[in-house]
DNA sequence: CCTTGCCTCCTCATTTTGGAGGATGTGCAG
DNA sequence: CTGCACATCCTCCAAAATGAGGAGGCAAGG
């Protein structure tokens, strides 16, 4: 399919393949991906959603995209918007032209009133997936007067996102390894599976940098014999009978389950 | 400098792109390059060494080199080796007519007792390094008969062994990570820092999993009272003077220094 | 209004731990 | 052979932690 690659393309595949080695912060690797795929798909406008962790929540970035229209996304057109779902179900790049006509695409309110507005007119998308679910992707879009994406336009951005995605699994996990590593959200998620009260966990906390029951008292302005109930509630609700247990159960290989 | 890609090497390239962000095992990931090198750069033997963390180890990976004729290097060649020292200083993409003379090099009894017995002609070599030194490198040759190594390929290998250095970086400093995260390396970290025995390592290993001083005794089939003579070691030579500050002490962030 | 959960503080009994001082045997290096 | 380090065991004591029983106050929600 892909045929042959100028030089300016060879140069500009070898930088993508640098950054996407040496760049370890999503948003950093997105700008930068974002700028060199502009150059090399001679396009215009470039967005790029993650999705991070857990909740749904997304970190966007983009290129040469109006501020005042993203809010507009945001606020509104986000809700109505009748294309990047259909992207999103494709797991390779995905031309604006695969998921709708351009007949219908023009007559759209979301074409009409959001995209035409920021001047983006030729479309393509790659949606990343990884085991657990979506990842991130990146929007490429032409202003108008130019020509439409070929397929060997699709067929870059589709081995560009692939291992794009593959960038953005690898962060995520290394990620996920720092936060079970980090002995603050070690111990958060701990007292979250055996449901400690706030004053619970504050007590706990303290043990956990090693104090003994009277500096914790003086550190939480409270008296030693309330420092040995909220202990005495964690060894209750946990089951274990000795500090040296809790620490020992909460720096546990697995603690997050 | 570099031109144009063909269909077939544009192909090898986002292949390899997308082994450098999928593989993170050192080892395969410099199989799978080096066959995808050999492919693109039509070249016939492929050697790869990694240095590992501290000691001066290598881990080396060869495709279509004899066997016995590397244990003969390992043996003997690689002390006489006249070209790896000056390959190594080079920190790009080098050929091996930019740091001998083809004459000199034919007349090394390295070329002639070695190489050319296992038939490497045309050599490149890429070393990749880090801030704290030598990673590892890539070794390419061609047998007798083919044309030598052009400045096109040497553009290609020094493309790749950049990203492949970054990734070998990326690899590196996720295993320290790792390692400073395992509770186990951890604990004999701490333990060698304050000059523990070995009987006081076993107490206080037992110590962190939150055992109390008799079970401990009856795991190691002593008495209690030589069980709390050793945990006193442990504190008079930390200076700590409980098991809780041990266990917060050992798990602290920076105990690897 | 009343329950429920949480935080605060208490006593008394018991167990565990830490600190101080030993003693003894074994093995190894100077 | 003579220290020396190490492992093993001991006593006595005080401090700390744990377990079991409370009680009062306060705030949110049915």
């Amino acid at each position: 399919m892909l045929t042959t690659l100028s030089g300016r393309e060879t140069k500009l595949i070898f930088a993508i393949m640098q950054d996407m080695t040496a760049i370890q912060d999503a948003r950093q690797l997105r700008l930068q991906l974002g700028a060199r795929l502009l150059d090399l798909l001679e396009a215009d406008y470039f967005a790029s959603y993650v999705w991070t962790r857990t909740d749904g929540d997304t970190d966007g970035v983009f290129l040469n995209m109006d501020e005042s229209n993203l809010a507009a996304y945001q606020h509104h057109f986000q809700h109505c918007d009748p294309i990047t779902p259909r992207f999103r179900m494709c797991r390779r790049a995905t031309h604006l032209d695969q998921i709708i006509s351009r007949e219908d695409f023009l007559r759209t309110e979301f074409y009409n009133d959001f995209l035409a507005r920021d001047g983006l007119h030729q479309g393509m998308n790659f949606h990343a997936y990884a085991a657990n679910g979506h990842l991130g992707d990146l929007r490429i879009w032409r202003g108008a007067g130019k020509e439409t994406f070929q397929q060997r336009d699709l067929e870059m951005l589709n081995a560009i996102g692939t291992a794009f995605g593959q960038a953005l699994a690898n962060m995520r996990s290394n990620e996920q390894k720092q936060r079970e590593a980090d002995p603050r959200l070690r111990l958060a998620a701990w007292a979250t599976r055996h449901h400690l009260t706030g004053r619970e966990q504050d007590v706990l906390c303290l043990v956990s940098e090693g104090k003994r029951d009277r500096e914790i008292a003086s550190d939480l302005n409270i008296s030693v014999t309330t420092v040995r109930s909220h202990l005495k509630a964690v060894f209750q609700k946990s089951g274990l009978t000795s500090r040296a247990e809790l620490l020992a159960s909460i720096n546990a290989r697995h603690s997050l389950q």
